[in-house]
DNA sequence: TATGAATGAGGCTTCATTCAT
DNA sequence: TATGAATGAAGCCTCATTCAT
């Protein structure tokens, strides 16, 4: 991951990977055919860790808006301490099976009960992440106030036509723990 | 354009440029050092189209709510006649100084008349900026209603903070034609 | 035999080898320090097995015209049964000193007692093996007449000079039969 | 083709060629994908050259049999004097067209006419060639008599059922002069 | 004696760049 | 100013070989 995030606009070389995880050539060839299948396991493993972190601090929480709230400002608190999970998410173009799943059933679900208003699930959705996305661009090349994820979730929320009041009252809540431990459970890769 | 639009993951190559221009190799040099140099011109050259005949159209227009309603909009429409152009500026992650200097002073502009409600210009300029590159990412992959581009401007309005009730004010105005002749009107490169 | 056979142009790698033999990439190393050094134990293997049952199917025989109409008949009846068989030999370029040795020695004998007539041993040695490669490059690629073999064997006899009458005598006599247990007994190779 | 016929056993490498060609490394790649590729279109030229050759020295003659006894001992006599010649014919398992065809009609016509007598066309083919080639493999490693092609030929010609006789009188007749300047005329390679 | 992950030398291929015409 | 063959640096990939288990 942290290969691909520094690697500006040039693509990054097997020679890059090689040298970080100090390993030979060849062997970087029992494990992947070439960098784009590296990257494809290395987002698929990010979305695992990431997504279900925030999957199990939401395990409480079944009210959409309220899941919504948390879940964005969980994963933008999480990004602005790591520059280097920005940078890799905005330069992979990430879009995860996982994400796009639970992000679109709160989505609906927060439409349905009249949480959210907008003129359909898709415009919403290209909202959140979008959003979510240049933020992450932002910063991935330097360091914002404490106060821009919550400042960022509540754009969005307002945005998705979730009224003031609530979002103030939203963002005073708490955001629980993340379990950190899931940050060392990476699933192990089976050599191709 | 079409060559950098087209190139999905990996970047195009000099032969893919020569081929598309049916010209021969030699003749690159006479234009351009590299590709970097060529995707800046091309970039350029697309803003100075785009952006100009957008400012052109908008040339009545004081007010800053209703200038970055009728830019989001007229921008909008407009990528969504072109998947070529979505693809290139969804690619390119381009950030034409243009299109910065313009959004973030009508941005300011607004917020100091009290028509936008955000925690910030900098928060207001993601959400705009984000949402409009994920729409354009959204229309590069295939074709969309005839209403998204209206439904996205009005859910990036809703974001900065402005009534449902103005949104549907502004959404109702009709969109000035974009001088279409500017699009014929592309800048001489010149030899270096 | 049937990986070296399968090999067109290119050459087998050891991978090919263990795949087929279900072992694992230490394994080849316990027997074989190369791939050559398998393609030689292979001939010789495969050397051992046909000329000795040749021999010994010729053990009744003293005449040399007799000898060399029958051998050449057993070996290429056999021939015809395999294609890997024909495409291993014609492909390894193989030349094994049994052979060489045994055929030398009929041609020899045969031309001392006025059976053959040709310039010399050496022309005589080379059509006898070169028409017996050609034909089994023929059979490697594909199936022939049931008489093929025998054509080919008398056409042979021809080039070395023997009469019509008494090829046909030879060609009517019935092949011995070849002690097939032999087949079987591959010897066993010792790891180094 | 000297690069071709000096490689042994190993095949040889682009670097060969590009070493004796004195050209650039991707220098190679502007004419040929492959050695493979590069071999084809060498064999392609060689037949070419030779097979012209001997057609036009051939052009007098019309009866097959005189074809065919003259056109293989120009054959071997020009493979006699180039070692280079017989080991890439011997090396590429090259089998031409043009020689196959030539080959097939003249022995085809000659079995009409009573010429030869064999038990059919195929057969007959094969122990030409396969004569041939193990002459070429001999005369490949080392010299032989300067008598040695005229003996292949006549062996060959009594395998093809001709009478001693005959194969006297026309191994007394003197070979045509093959017109050497069409060594010279190498067909242009198109670049790929 | 079998295993198979790790190794790195050797050969392959692309592609930006030059330059004589 | 256009051309395109030639160039060679840079990165890719295979595969023979080793070695700890």
């Amino acid at each position: 991951m942290r290969v691909f995030a520094e690697h500006g606009t040039d693509v990054p070389v097997i020679d890059d990977f090689i040298r970080a995880a100090g390993i030979a050539r060849g062997t970087f060839y029992t494990y992947f055919r070439t960098t784009a299948e590296l990257l494809a396991a290395t987002s698929r493993d990010l979305e695992d860790r990431l997504m279900v972190g925030i999957e199990a601090a939401l395990a409480d929480h079944t009210d959409p808006l309220q899941r919504l709230a948390t879940g964005v400002r969980l994963w933008l608190r999480r990004a602005r301490e790591d520059q280097v999970l920005c940078a890799f998410v905005v330069r992979s173009q990430l879009r995860g099976r996982l994400v796009e799943d639970i992000l679109t059933r709160d989505l609906r679900a927060g439409h349905r009960q009249g949480s959210f208003r907008t003129p359909g699930i898709g415009v919403a959705r290209d909202l959140v992440v979008g959003t979510i996305r240049e933020a992450m661009a932002r910063m991935m090349t330097g360091p914002v106030s404490r106060h821009y994820p919550d400042q960022v979730a509540a754009v969005i929320l307002q945005g998705l036509g979730v009224e003031s009041r609530m979002i103030r009252r939203l963002m005073a809540m708490p955001v629980p723990a993340m379990p950190s431990v899931l940050e060392a459970q990476a699933p192990v890769h089976r050599p191709r």
